[in-house]
DNA sequence: GCACTGGATAATGTATACTTTAACGTATAC
DNA sequence: GTATACGTTAAAGTATACATTATCCAGTGC
């Protein structure tokens, strides 16, 4: 059976470089550089910086190099704005979608694993089933392509989250809203699930953009 | 200068050939196939193909060639569902903007070009004049990604269009939905531009879903 | 008749050679 | 000294050659 191919894995090598900070954010790398550095020929990588950059996580340009795109402030208030609309959306359309308790026990353990990071304030759990809670809210409102552009907003959230996670306070506010999003759709309340939930993901990009400001942290 | 790259050119003629039902929804197409047909090598279609793969209008599958993804009703419904929402919250950011009369004329020609249409019944400017407005109103709304995440939606929904201009009524109520949008804008009133808009669309929506279904005009 | 094996085939995945061209530096004219 | 023209160079764009491998079909065994 044909293994991931090489195209495969230069993209997973490259979000790997771009998200832990090897790849800085504004730099530039020639196709020829990665393509020694990740010891394949220019084609897989050509053809990996093209699928990132319709992922909005770098930018190529032609004799420049291939650039990590830098995401701003504002970048990150666009960017959540959509994410904002459109896991509303989501908790909404799960809500009308007449889920029995157990279709969404992977939300309730997320929020569990969450209480429980909290609890022992393990941030980078936390965090973890965050996402996890947020997946599984998306992958219930039943709308494939919002999954994916919403998993394609969420990873440059994740880059600017994992700058600032160790930044903010105690994120008690999250759980409880969490919990709520939950109750409403499990009620079958898709407006309080809509509202409930962008009342939090709003929140959540007030403190973000926040601390980006007072910090100065610009073009992560 | 450097005039349209290879690439650049394949996918405009492949994406013409889409939109104009050449290549059928759900129809197989080998690269060479598709090479031999544009005049260029296999490595400038490989690299469109990626692209449009992004965009959704083409699915790439291994040895069994570039596929013209159908588009379902349901896929429809999803297609609006997120269309409307980030074309309300473009409508709200752009009310919030303060713009001015002279920044809004572009809209404002749009509404006249869509009421002209009208009164000549010429469907195919009403169109455009739609697509314009629509465009210039996500475009107000200041948000990159939103827009080109509409814009890919958009593209999907005019597949759909196309097949079902001519058996719609008149769409007068569009116009009266647009101009009520502007007026909102105008006013710097962001509810009502966000609450007119999202119920303008939702119609649209449920239009085009009744005929598609009625007329069985799934896999466009 | 059916399932399985194995090889032929053909399409993709990848590397590489080649072409084009933008960017940079140098030299020259003014 | 500045600006323009020109040549060099290196990077991307493209074609092509090659390697890999899924698919199909014929043949075999049962």
């Amino acid at each position: 059976m044909g293994g991931p191919s090489h195209v495969d894995r230069a993209l997973s090598a490259l979000r790997q470089l771009i998200f832990s900070g090897e790849l800085l954010p504004g730099s530039d790398h020639l196709e020829t550089e990665l393509a020694t550095r990740l010891n394949v020929s220019r084609t897989p990588i050509r053809e990996a910086a093209l699928q990132l950059q319709a992922q909005g996580l770098v930018e190529v340009r032609p004799r420049r190099g291939i650039r990590v795109v830098p995401v701003s402030a504002q970048d990150m208030r666009d960017i959540y704005d959509i994410l904002t609309e459109l896991e509303s959306l989501a908790a909404a359309r799960a809500a009308q979608a007449c889920y029995s308790k157990q279709d969404l026990a992977t939300l309730a353990t997320a929020i569990r694993d969450m209480d429980d990071a909290l609890t022992t304030s393990d941030l980078p759990a936390w965090a973890k089933a965050d996402d996890q809670f947020h997946h599984e809210l998306v992958r219930l409102g039943r709308n494939a392509r919002l999954g994916q552009i919403v998993s394609v907003m969420r990873d440059q959230v994740r880059r600017a989250r994992a700058a600032t996670l160790f930044m903010r306070p105690k994120p008690t506010q999250s759980n409880t809203a969490h919990r709520n999003v939950y109750q409403a759709i499990a009620e079958r309340d898709p407006v309080r699930a809509h509202d409930v939930h962008h009342a939090h993901r709003r929140q959540a990009c007030e403190t973000l953009v926040e601390l980006l400001e007072t910090h100065r942290l610009h073009g992560l």
